[in-house]
DNA sequence: CAGTAGGAGCGGG
DNA sequence: CCCGCTCCTACTG
């Protein structure tokens, strides 16, 4: 009976996650590129301008943000400590790119790489950034907040507890393809993270301890600006309010998990390329990347060991149920919800 | 080989 | 009880 999990190669095909506070992991294999980094590496570029635009997000100028943000999440940052007293340099976005060898750096980018020709005119040259940056402000925010609802936290940094934590953590190093550096930040919570510098972040972490103290910095801004612009503010972007919508994580009940996979279709942004709609008014989906779907419920469920085997089992039961169903042209990994939205 | 299908046991809420 | 996780076996393209 007590047949050891182990026989089940599988089993062990989630070392990006230690299983729980400072459990050691399983040798971490492959997690290196082919797991971890190829999930997140998406194609498609586009940083959205049109989508800011009309979205028109306040114009906010964030001297503590300053920090370059491609698609999916795949911020760049440059932090410039408030102390430093110096003018940001300003942030741009890039267009996407192939920095992907260098994993534990964020790569810096000039304003050449981005094509707006220095040679424009200060006036002219100032708008476009400011769009630019506001851009990549409204995008970050979005994204915070996406991560938030898969992550099940609140955003605000300061007030994670310690298991928070760790989840952001797994998070970061997932996005930033880090090596795993949860275990030098164990116990602590939020409010300890804040409380850090980046050089207490080096120091526990010399590998990454900058990106993530850098990326720490950027949810923090968020929070703090979040709170500003909230007050006396009630307007609701339009993504979000479908995000919200959609959303169950704010209800306080356990997500489901044709509600989670509604949620990752809805953000075809930031998860296009591991789920998407094939038919959306049907309501059939695809399952792009189903390790990486598989591991963003594990994740959001805590659930380490989580694969899709095992996800598409759950998919599975729901077909009794007339939740999910197959298609009436059963495809590999293409579902259908039963009742559309 | 990866996905599909479904039985079965278990545990948490 | 419901829901999802886990394990398993059998089948398919």
């Amino acid at each position: 009976m007590s047949s050891p999990g182990e026989s089940l190669s599988s089993e062990g095909s989630s070392p990006l996650f230690p299983s729980r506070l400072g459990q050691p992991e399983s040798p971490l294999g492959d997690r290196t590129g082919a797991e971890a980094g190829m999930a997140w590496e998406m194609e498609d570029t586009k940083p959205c301008m049109e989508a800011l635009e009309h979205r028109g997000l306040p114009g906010l100028h964030l001297s503590c943000f300053d920090m370059l943000f491609t698609e999916d999440s795949t911020w760049l940052v440059k932090v410039t400590e408030a102390s430093s007293g110096q003018a940001c340099p300003v942030p741009l976005p890039i267009t996407r790119t192939e920095h992907r060898d260098e994993p534990e750096q964020c790569p810096v980018i000039d304003s050449q790489a981005l094509g707006l020709s220095p040679g424009l005119e200060g006036q002219e040259e100032e708008r476009s950034l400011e769009q630019v940056q506001s851009m990549v402000v409204g995008e970050v925010l979005k994204d915070i907040e996406t991560a938030c609802k898969l992550l099940n936290i609140i955003p605000d940094p300061i007030e994670w507890s310690s298991g928070n934590v760790q989840k952001w953590l797994l998070w970061t190093e997932h996005l930033y393809r880090l090596p795993q550096a949860g275990k030098a930040f164990q116990e602590l919570t939020g409010k300890d993270l804040c409380a850090m510098s980046e050089e207490d972040f080096r120091q526990r972490s010399p590998q990454c301890g900058d990106t993530l103290h850098a990326h720490l910095d950027i949810w923090k801004s968020a929070a703090w600006m979040k709170e500003r612009c909230s007050v006396g503010d009630s307007k609701i972007t339009g993504g979000e309010e479908l995000w919200l919508e959609a959303d169950s994580s704010c209800s306080g009940q356990p997500i489901h998990l044709w509600q989670f996979l509604r949620e990752l279709l809805l953000k075809p942004h930031n998860y296009g390329r591991c789920i998407r709609w094939l038919n959306k008014e049907k309501g059939i989906f695809k399952i792009e990347d189903s390790a990486h779907v598989a591991r963003l419920w594990g994740l959001r469920k805590n659930r380490p060991a989580m694969n899709y085997d095992k996800l598409s089992r759950s998919i599975r039961q729901y077909y009794k149920k007339g939740i999910i169903r197959k298609p009436d042209v059963s495809q590999r990994l293409v579902y259908q919800f039963v009742h559309p939205v």
